[in-house]
DNA sequence: ATTAAGATTTACT
DNA sequence: GTAAATCTTAATG
């Protein structure tokens, strides 16, 4: 009883490794300030706790493009970082625009430069990124591609619950660049049944 | 066949 | 604070 209850798996440090990275769409660049990882099968927050063709991309190899629709209207980018038969990725939460402002601004409708690729969709949005880019090689061009960033030091870096999940809201599985003003807002996810009810949570629900 | 819930965002009371 | 927009998946008839 003296061994940790689980070890932390190596899609966390994929997740921190992609902090200050720069993604390449369509005519837009993004500095990534915020992800969410997502394991295996072993996390039942992630899509791949099922094998469907939508999760099929997570379970192929590494460094290639995971886009999914979210409530049928939005998009959402992540990497997948886990080798072949893993199944993990990283959720792109949020982001800077560092080039294709004009771009960014027309998708986005906005000129409030924060807002650009402040949540997944709005990411994605900005990016151009849908369906079409699923399954992209992200190591080299052509767009979307990934260009590693400057390793980003510890103590820059804050954790803490993943956004929208219901299940395993334990784990701090995101992480964003302190005081970055790209980061999006927690909300915590919908509760299914009864909202508020006081006396008892469901931490693994 | 239908229903419900979800890694969301925007608009509105 | 709540509702609506609407795609994918699971559960059910």
């Amino acid at each position: 009883m003296d061994a940790p209850a689980e070890v932390a798996p190596p899609v966390l440090a994929a997740a921190r490794r992609l902090l200050g990275a720069v993604l390449h769409g369509h005519g837009v660049s993004v500095r990534i300030t915020e992800v969410e990882a997502y394991a295996g099968p072993d996390d039942p927050a992630s899509h791949a706790v099922t094998r469907t063709p939508r999760s099929a991309i997570m379970y192929g190899p590494p460094m290639r493009l995971y886009v999914y629709r979210s409530y049928g209207l939005h998009h959402c980018a992540n990497v997948v970082t886990g080798p072949e038969g893993e199944g993990s990725a990283v959720l792109l939460r949020a982001g800077a625009v560092v080039a294709g402002d004009d771009l960014a601004a027309a998708r986005r409708r906005t000129d409030d430069r924060h807002r650009w690729a402040r949540g997944p969709g709005n990411l994605a949005e900005a990016l151009g990124l849908t369906l079409t880019d699923l399954g992209t090689e992200l190591t080299a061009a052509p767009e979307p591609w990934l260009e590693p960033g400057e390793p980003v030091t510890a103590d820059r870096v804050a954790s803490g619950p993943r956004v929208g999940v219901s299940r395993a809201v334990m784990r701090p599985w995101r992480f964003w660049l302190a005081g970055d003003p790209t980061v999006s807002a927690y909300r915590r996810a919908a509760p299914t049944s009864a909202r508020g009810q006081p006396g008892r949570t469901s931490p693994d629900r």
